[in-house]
DNA sequence: ATTTAACGGTGTAATTTTCACACCTTATAT
DNA sequence: ATATAAGGTGTGAAAATTACACCGTTAAAT
C-alpha cells in the first residue's frame, strides 16, 4: 500500500505572544534576538519547530529555551505564511499566546543562545520588530480582546488574590478604554465565580480593599453547559 | 549582514472545510481521494502548498483544482500539527473554511487528478475521512458554530434571496436546535440590514413568503464601530 | 490633632434585550 | 369547498445593561 512514497520535510516555527499585566500595564514579553538575520533586534520568542514534537509541545519547548518560563499552557491563534516572510526561505510561523502573571514567574533567563535576553516590554509602545512579528502581535492582541468578553482570560494576568479595582484596570488596560465602577462590579460579582477572601490588601497608603479569587471550579459548574468558545 | 545563512524548505498542505446548504441540510464538500496514502477514502479537499504562493493564495488554488470551485473568500481557523498525522513524514497543515451557496455554483469537476470526485456530503453523517480530517472538520465546525452568533455568515449559504423562513432552517441546522419563529423574526429584522423585496416565493404548494436579501452596505455601515470580530 | 490624598465601596431608576407563548391568514391542490 | 401547509403577527414578564454621585476609610504628611 504505501510503497515508494516520498518522505517530506518540514522546516516552520512557532511564536509566542505572552502577555503579562504590571503597574497598571499591558505588556508582552520580547526576546533581543542574538543571531541573523535580526540580529539584536527584538522579537517575539520563536524558533523552529523540530521534526518530532507536535506543535503545542514545540511552542512549551521554544518559550522556556528563549525566556526560561514554562508550562504556560499557550493556545494558537493563527498562522502566518506570507511567502517573503522570512528572509532565509520558506518558513510559515504558527502563532500562539498565553497571559500569565509578571510577578508570580521567575526572572527570565534565555537557555538558549539564540535570545541575548528576554524583557517585559508595554504593548503601549512596542519598538520595531523583527520578521513579521508586529503583525503577529496585532492579530493576537485583537483576538484576544475580543475573547476577554466571553472568557475568564484576565485572572490568568493576576496575582491569585486581587481586587476589583485591579481586575478593573485591567479590563481597561485591555480593552483601552474606560468601565464603570459599579456596574463592573456588579457584574463581576454576579457571576459568581469570584471568591471574596477575608484577607485585606495590604501596604497601601488608604483604605485597603479586599482580596478576591478567581474560582476556576465554580466557573467550571456555571458554564459547562455553554458552548465552550475556544 | 546576511551571508551564508542557510536556506529553508518546506512542506505544507491547506486542507478546505466548505459548507453547503442544501434541502434544509448543512452540508460539506468532500473528495474521494485518487492516490496513496488514503486512496479511495473521502478526504476535504487539501493538498500541498506551493513555495511562491500565499496561504491564502493556496487555498485558492487547491480548492479550484479540486473541486472546480473558485474565489470563495476563505478564512483560516487552525493549524494542525501533530508528529503523526500524515504518513509520509512531518507536514503540517492550515485548514480553511468557507460558507457557499451550493445552487449558485457551477457543478463540481476536480481539474487534478488527485481527486476522482468531489461530493456534497450531509454534515451529520459523515464517513471516516482519510487522515486527521474528522478532527479538522469537528474543530472548523465548532468555530462556526460560535461564530454565527455574531457574524453574518449564514447568508453566504443562501441564494440571494431567500425567506424568513429559509434563514431559521438554516440556523436551526448549525446550531443544531428549535428556534422559536416570532423571536427569531423579530431579532433578524431589528438588526435593519435585512431588505425586504417586493417579490415573492415562486412555485411552492402554500401561501408564497416574502423574500429578502441581506444588504452588505447596511450591515457594515451599522456594525463599522464594533470590534470587528474576525 | 488635623488635614489631605487616594482609593473603597455602595443603589436606583430607565432602558433595552431576551424569552415564552398561540392563533388567524393565505395560497395552492384536490 | 375543503384540506393542507406554511406565512405572518404581539404582548407581557424577566433579565441584563446603562447612566449616574457621594460618603467612608486609611495612612501619610503637616
Amino acid at each position: 500500500m504505501e510503497e515508494k512514497l516520498p518522505t517530506f520535510e518540514s522546516i516552520f516555527s512557532i511564536d509566542c505572544l505572552i502577555f503579562g499585566f504590571e503597574a497598571g500595564e499591558l505588556k508582552i514579553l520580547l526576546i533581543e534576538r542574538n543571531e541573523e538575520p535580526f540580529g539584536g533586534w527584538f522579537a517575539l520568542p520563536g524558533y523552529i519547530v523540530k521534526e518530532d514534537e507536535s506543535l503545542d509541545d514545540a511552542a512549551d519547548r521554544i518559550l522556556y529555551e528563549l525566556t526560561g518560563l514554562r508550562d504556560l499552557q499557550m493556545k494558537q491563534f493563527h498562522t502566518f505564511g506570507e511567502v517573503n516572510r522570512h528572509p532565509q526561505g520558506r518558513v510559515i510561523t504558527v502563532g500562539y499566546y498565553a497571559l500569565i502573571r509578571i510577578n508570580g514567574q521567575k526572572e527570565l533567563r534565555p537557555i538558549s543562545q539564540y535570545a541575548r535576553k528576554a524583557v517585559w516590554h508595554p504593548v503601549k509602545s512596542l519598538p520595531k520588530l523583527a520578521f513579521d512579528h508586529t503583525e503577529i502581535f496585532k492579530n493576537g492582541f485583537g483576538k484576544i480582546r475580543r475573547r476577554l468578553n466571553y472568557q475568564p482570560i484576565a485572572f490568568d494576568l493576576l496575582p491569585e488574590k486581587f481586587t476589583l479595582t485591579q481586575l478593573q484596570g485591567l479590563y481597561e488596560a485591555i480593552l483601552d478604554k474606560k468601565l464603570d465602577k459599579r456596574n463592573f462590579r456588579k457584574k463581576m460579582l454576579s457571576y459568581g465565580f469570584l471568591k471574596e477572601l477575608v484577607e485585606k490588601q495590604k501596604g497601601v497608603s488608604y483604605r485597603a480593599a479586599k482580596l478576591y479569587k478567581f474560582d476556576r471550579r465554580k466557573y467550571a459548574k456555571i458554564f459547562q453547559n455553554e458552548l465552550t468558545a475556544e
